[in-house]
DNA sequence: ACTATAGATCGACGTCCATCGATCCACAAG
DNA sequence: CTTGTGGATCGATGGACGTCGATCTATAGT
């Protein structure tokens, strides 16, 4: 089974590419487009999702449901939220999806947060 | 002049101490602390403001309506937040009030994405 | 083909939030 | 004390979002 990538991209994928928001004042584009990343993360449910699969290295939305005390729905709809944000990947093998993390993008949000 | 700070403290200051979130699975707790700090940030307007600040190294607030393009009710609600959440401090001179960055905050934010 | 399960989509509901006009409070200069 | 200005607060409004039940699609096994 090729296990394809069930990823979207919402995000233009050259956006957040600008200087760090302590170096110089971002340009209204730039401020949207890092502003719907950060509202991505802007979530408990989301956040404690995105632990779980970082701390697992690897997680299928079945499994999810319990650990967040969520309804199947409402993890998918959260899934969707962070993958649209770049900021997880999904890979179907079988009826799973298994979702994991995108350091990079990660790196790039704390390079945006001023460091350095 | 005695130059007095009016900066608010909403989130209780030992807060956002835990680990990194692709260390660890975070408590519900703790999510709802970081989704605070990661929502104060998430908006357009607040981070071109954040941005301005750290980019002047100061600004007033009667200095952000312009470039902002926003009432000033809307910067007076913006400051108020982005202070809550621990990103910004003010300091009342006479009539004005100099916001300012805090690095430490957006330091903390930084690890909490899981760099080192 | 039929059944079972994982996940996505839809529709609705309730809540939160950004925004601004109007108003009130704080400070400083006459 | 009065006036003028910077900022905060209030109230209303419109839109965005988290949540879930119901339903639809996709995949696997029999």
């Amino acid at each position: 089974m090729p296990a394809r990538s069930v990823a979207k991209a919402a995000l233009s994928s050259d956006a957040l590419c600008c200087d760090p928001l302590t170096e110089a004042p971002l340009s209204p584009g730039e401020a949207d487009d890092l502003a719907q990343v950060l509202a991505a993360l802007a979530d408990p449910v989301r956040l404690r999702l995105l632990s779980i699969v970082a701390a697992q290295g690897e997680a299928c939305s079945c499994n999810l449901e319990v650990p967040l005390g969520k309804s199947q729905p409402t993890i998918s709809h959260h899934t969707r939220v962070l993958s649209e944000a770049g900021l997880i990947v999904g890979d179907r093998r079988g009826k799973w999806i298994w979702w994991r993390i995108v350091p990079d993008r990660l790196a790039t949000l704390r390079r945006l947060l001023g460091g350095r």
